[in-house]
DNA sequence: TCTTGAACCTCTAGTCACTGGAGATCGTAT
DNA sequence: ATACGATCTCCAGTGACTAGAGGTTCAAGA
């Protein structure tokens, strides 16, 4: 049995955070002491473990407590999380997509000036203003 | 002159968000008629459009608010507006490289599952269990 | 000129996933 | 017994919007 800072300790996750997610129903509400303070075992342990590492790889809460759920029923069919894990692969795709277009326009924009002008001819400002002067949609 | 819906026609710009704009001080407040709606003139629709160009690719309300600043002052320097581009770069391209991290990840969690099992025994959840089975940091 | 109804106004609150602070209480070591 | 760090609850703030309630104004048709 362990603190909620012991626990954050171990986690990497802030303390506020961890009271969040009690709070949102990801983590079961733990025993406390007599002057409550809250104490956790290897089990709530684990599943901030599992919380955390979702939540490293972009899961949403929403997702993220979907699969605590599957989880809580071993004979249930699996389909569900890969459909998780595939929405969330596409999620991912579709951002890098999203900023590889924006990488281009910027290197563009940077590339058309040295910062040694002034503000009135700065290639900068001018086509931030204008889209037109970009080479494709984003 | 021009009626915040017609504004917003014009931009693809939402007209609640026009409004949170004006009150974030990115638009200058426009005139009125006698009866209090707004009313925007061609110089309204050109800063709204910089606005809604410069969110598009990324930059932060406060980055807009330090652009304008510049563009107000024809004759500074503007070293400043480059400097504001390639930091927007720069954290476009770290955002790519995590986002980059995370799909080789989600590549080889949706790879070790094909949903016809049970969540006992599902990859999906296995892995998300557990970081030590990625394949390097995310 | 009158009437309708779409468009507009302000204000408040909600979104997501936290994060921080105030003020009070608890746990533990000396 | 005292000190002091850790924890408690509750509330507010972040960024960039978005939505709704309840009321007013504008402009076009009769
Ligand atoms: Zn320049
Ligand atoms: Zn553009
Ligand atoms: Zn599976
Ligand atoms: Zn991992």
């Amino acid at each position: 049995m362990f603190s909620i800072g012991e626990l954050s300790r171990r986690t990497n996750v802030k303390i506020p955070t961890i009271r969040y997610y009690e709070e949102s129903g990801l983590l079961d509400a733990p025993e406390r002491t007599e002057g409550n303070q809250r104490r956790y075992d290897a089990a709530g342990l684990e599943r901030l473990s599992f919380i955390k590492h979702a939540r490293d790889l972009g899961f949403s809460i929403e997702a993220i407590a979907a699969l605590i759920e599957l989880q809580g029923h071993p004979d249930r069919s699996c389909a569900e999380a890969t459909d998780i894990a595939s929405a969330q692969l596409s999620d991912v795709r579709a951002k890098i997509k999203r900023l590889r277009a924006l990488e281009k326009e910027l290197v563009r924009i940077s590339k058309g000036c040295d910062g040694n002008g002034m503000t009135e001819d700065c290639y900068v400002l001018a086509s931030l203003a204008d889209h037109r002067l970009c080479e494709r949609e984003h």
